[in-house]
DNA sequence: TCGCCCATGTAAGCCGTTACATGATTTA
DNA sequence: TAAATCATGTAACGGCTTACATGGGCGA
């Protein structure tokens, strides 16, 4: 077992494996995945992919089969195998580390008295906004998921619960920060909100 | 100009030009703030501000005065300097990228249908208690920075609102996450909350 | 025609973590 | 006696980003 651990480098591995537990799909695929839902709490880029698709290969995590297609280029469609069904049950178990959190933002926040007021509350104004749009994408992508998936969202068993979590995070996240963003820029404009 | 942008390799440099802009410290005073409210959104171990130290010196953004020391060994107190305080300046000013968010918790959310449900609540509420705890944390040192600073929480010109901003993201951001593991963890004991 | 989509890889370099290195003083 | 605090560095390693490399099909 020490020396299959060995092959999970980071946690890129496991957030493939997640997505490989629904469906199969390419490396070019995963890439893409690692963008919605998933990539709003994880992200990677493709020269991250196909090295540790090989190296989970390697593992006898996952397998492929090659696709050859006429009118695009052929493609590997990796599946979970059995083990890696194993590996990632094991990770979900383990504990989770908590997450460091790195945010210039709010690094910018700490500095801010040293700032032109009016143009910081401009800043902040924006980065309200564009949370905002966050949410708003997250909010409608919850809609259209209970369009698809009904019921299935409240069942802790079914995948479509897995990206309800995650949206839901999401929804919180982007709301907390846009409130939080618009609260500083009005403290910087002298309209103060908020008891002291 | 881009000579000197090239100084300051990453957002680190501005965190510490963040510190000393409020009173000079050794790297190992800054390594002890980067814990407290700063390094809640922005971490570093020591074997990273020194060599940053080095750098911002090289740049001529912070200048140092040794101070020898009978009991406890010498150290190098650093201040900021006039270039440094115009380069804080700019980079408040310049725009700031969103964070890309690294979270295993919430990638093991996306996965957890495939969890035992009974074990993944206790899970979940575990990490429910972990953030209300660094949620009391944020609100007592709210609760003592009022103490402190009074009326300079709020005027947007005080170092101490800086540390107010903070505190609010902080607080913010850990009592969300703290309800959205609670909410995960009520879920998947099957006494769903929240309308359909 | 210019650029994007599909598709898979390699290489260079930076940022950050962990570990190595040293050493006196205080506290449990 | 063991461990923590103060204090400053260097070195190895790994993850992640950016850039290099290739190439056909399709839409504006």
């Amino acid at each position: 077992m020490s020396a299959r651990d060995k092959a999970i480098s980071s946690t890129l591995g496991y957030a493939l494996l997640g997505l490989l537990a629904r469906e199969e799909r390419s490396g070019y695929d995963l890439t893409q995945a690692l963008k919605n839902p998933v990539g709003y709490f994880w992200f990677a880029q493709h020269s991250q992919v196909y090295p540790e698709l090989a190296r989970l290969e390697t593992a006898g995590l996952v397998a492929h089969t090659l696709i050859e297609q006429a009118d695009r280029p052929d493609k590997k469609v990796y599946r979970l195998t059995d083990m890696g069904r194993a590996a990632l049950s094991a990770w979900l178990n383990a504990d989770t580390e908590l997450p460091r959190k790195r945010d210039e933002l709010v690094l910018k926040a700490y500095s801010i008295w040293l700032a032109d007021p009016a143009a910081a509350a401009r800043m902040m104004r924006e980065h309200a906004q564009t949370h905002a749009a966050h949410l708003a994408e997250f909010q409608s992508g919850l809609s259209n998921l209970e369009g698809e998936a009904g019921a299935a969202l409240w069942q802790p068993d079914s995948p479509w619960f897995g990206v309800h979590a995650v949206l839901r995070r999401g929804i919180g996240y982007e709301r907390e920060y846009s409130e939080w963003c618009e609260w500083l820029a009005q403290c910087l404009e002298g309209t103060e909100k908020g008891s002291p």
